[in-house]
DNA sequence: ATTAATATGAAACATTTGTTGTAAAATCCG
DNA sequence: CGGATTTTACAACAAATGTTTCATATTAAT
């Protein structure tokens, strides 16, 4: 359980023992959980009429040495975090073996990530994809661009996406110039823009391109206000935070996951269809290894 | 709309006409407002590394006249917000209509994500990831293939690692055959092979050939008896299931990034400065798009 | 009833809070 | 280049914060 239900579990069983004064702070606490998060010390004692002292001996009383580490835990009950901040506790308390350094550095890690998909798939960027795939399907041309670290994201929904539709442009640079790839694009096609800080001048340019030719643009970033983001019809922001050196963009790969997940689910039986096709097709050109014979998958 | 959806939407719209140092601390805003609803004032001018009079000078610019007041709408949205919990339950009672389907499909796959990454990070798979980077450490040549819906995983691993070492090379057979990526490799060298079923011949072909020239796999994939797993020095397992058609390589690329957060934190200090170095290169390349003065972003 | 133990609230405290004034620095413009 | 304007950071401030101290009030026990 969290380090808030066993406070609240706490101030329950310890009621009867403590003495009126305190009594009456803790009652005021366990009605008004939310005012211990957003009010301060001396309000919450003002609300409960009580004296401050009272609540700090209250807090000596159950255990806990400062108002603070009080408040924190009901702040992150707030939060909802996904009983994230209870793994960091365990993890600083063991920093004293070298070996452990590195599963320190493991479990801060998946930590991290969960965190961030955890809130890729908060209620508000849920709507915002919905909304994207509105767009995507509409769209005539769908071009996706990410350089460097974003590549993945939009290779990733490239891939995936071209076993159910041939409209799909994957803008890597790589045949021939920037502009090459995004010739023709237009009010009616889509473009959609991975990228986080430090943004790569490549996909800024890719972006403002778009922009001047009418062509709307969904962004996947970092941030509301990202240069990328600037007047995406849809913005998905997605968190990259990471306690390597490196940027995640873990989240970033989800979210482009999911949105074909949407299309596809949208898409109903026909797309579903496009896609037994294309696994037929490339089973055809012996694109997989067969498990059952492995003498057919030797050296062509 | 929410006095708080307000003044979020005034920070986006005002953004571009606001100061420099206004921008950080609207950027910190918009991309953490948690910390407005649960932290002081001051401490979010340090997070967003700003004097706290840069903080009361932005309310005075979008129009607020305290501080208070737009904390207070930040708090009230905190508590507005429904928890994930509720969140979860709503989207699993009305699963009939149409609209909460794609909720529920959304809920489903960030679950599924976070199950995967949660059991790549398992007790078992540090032990294995650490285990690698010892191999990785010791190669002269590091070779990475990963096809198809790997690629991502091989990719984010290979432009990581780049970063502050030399000695890899993506095997995505694009420049010439895959035997011409492949040459030269052998018992000194390491391939990292990336694949889950339906596993993609030409993957299985590399660690067959890598096998035969007595090189040391690492291969990260589905299962302990994947054929690209047979005989590798270190299995790395991660799931890649999805409530979605398709199969996801989140967790793989959250693995390869974790081995690369372990090289990095191996190498050291000199690992490190390899990394400066490299930044500084690319923004000597003009690879960056300069916050700070977009009219040196133009087209070159 | 007197003593001992506990409970209480007012005041004092060192910090920290949000805000404002004021120069220095940076930027723009002619 | 120089002058006007904006932008910035530092210091000062009054108010509010969480905590501690201490004298008084309340209770319980002998």
């Amino acid at each position: 359980m969290g380090v808030y239900t066993d406070l609240r579990e706490k101030l329950i069983s310890d009621y009867a023992t403590l003495s009126p004064q305190m009594q009456k702070a803790a009652r005021h606490i366990l009605d008004h959980p939310n005012d211990v998060a957003l009010r301060s010390m001396r309000a919450l004692a003002r609300a409960a009429n009580v004296p401050p002292s009272t609540v700090t001996r209250l807090m000596a009383a159950i255990g806990v040495d400062t108002w603070q580490q009080f408040r924190d835990s009901y702040q992150n009950r707030l939060l909802d975090l996904p009983a994230s901040y209870a793994h960091r506790a365990r993890a600083l308390q063991n920093s004293e073996a070298d070996i452990h350094r590195d599963t320190h550095l493991l479990e801060d890690i998946a930590q991290a990530e969960i965190a961030n998909i955890g809130q890729a798939f908060g209620p508000e960027m849920c709507e915002r994809m919905k909304d994207a795939c509105e767009h995507i399907a509409r769209a005539r041309q769908v071009f996706v661009v990410g350089r460097g670290a974003a590549y993945p994201a939009a290779y990733q929904f490239a891939y995936a996406y071209r076993l159910f539709n041939d409209n799909v442009v994957l803008v890597d640079g790589r045949s021939g110039a920037f502009g090459d790839q995004l010739r023709g694009i237009g009010r009616r096609d889509i473009l959609i823009a991975v990228g986080a800080r430090p943004y790569i001048r490549d996909t800024v340019r890719a972006v403002e391109f778009a922009r001047n030719q009418h062509c709307p643009v969904i962004a996947v970033c970092d941030s509301d206000v990202a240069p990328i983001a600037m007047d995406a019809v849809t913005k998905l922001v997605v968190s990259d935070r990471s306690p390597s050196f490196f940027q995640s963009f873990t989240a970033s790969v989800s979210v482009m996951q999911a949105l074909v997940a949407l299309l596809v689910a949208r898409g109903g039986q026909k797309a579903l269809q496009r896609i037994a096709a294309a696994e037929e097709q490339l089973a055809a050109f012996d694109t997989y290894y067969d498990e059952a014979d492995p003498t057919r998958n030797s050296r062509s």
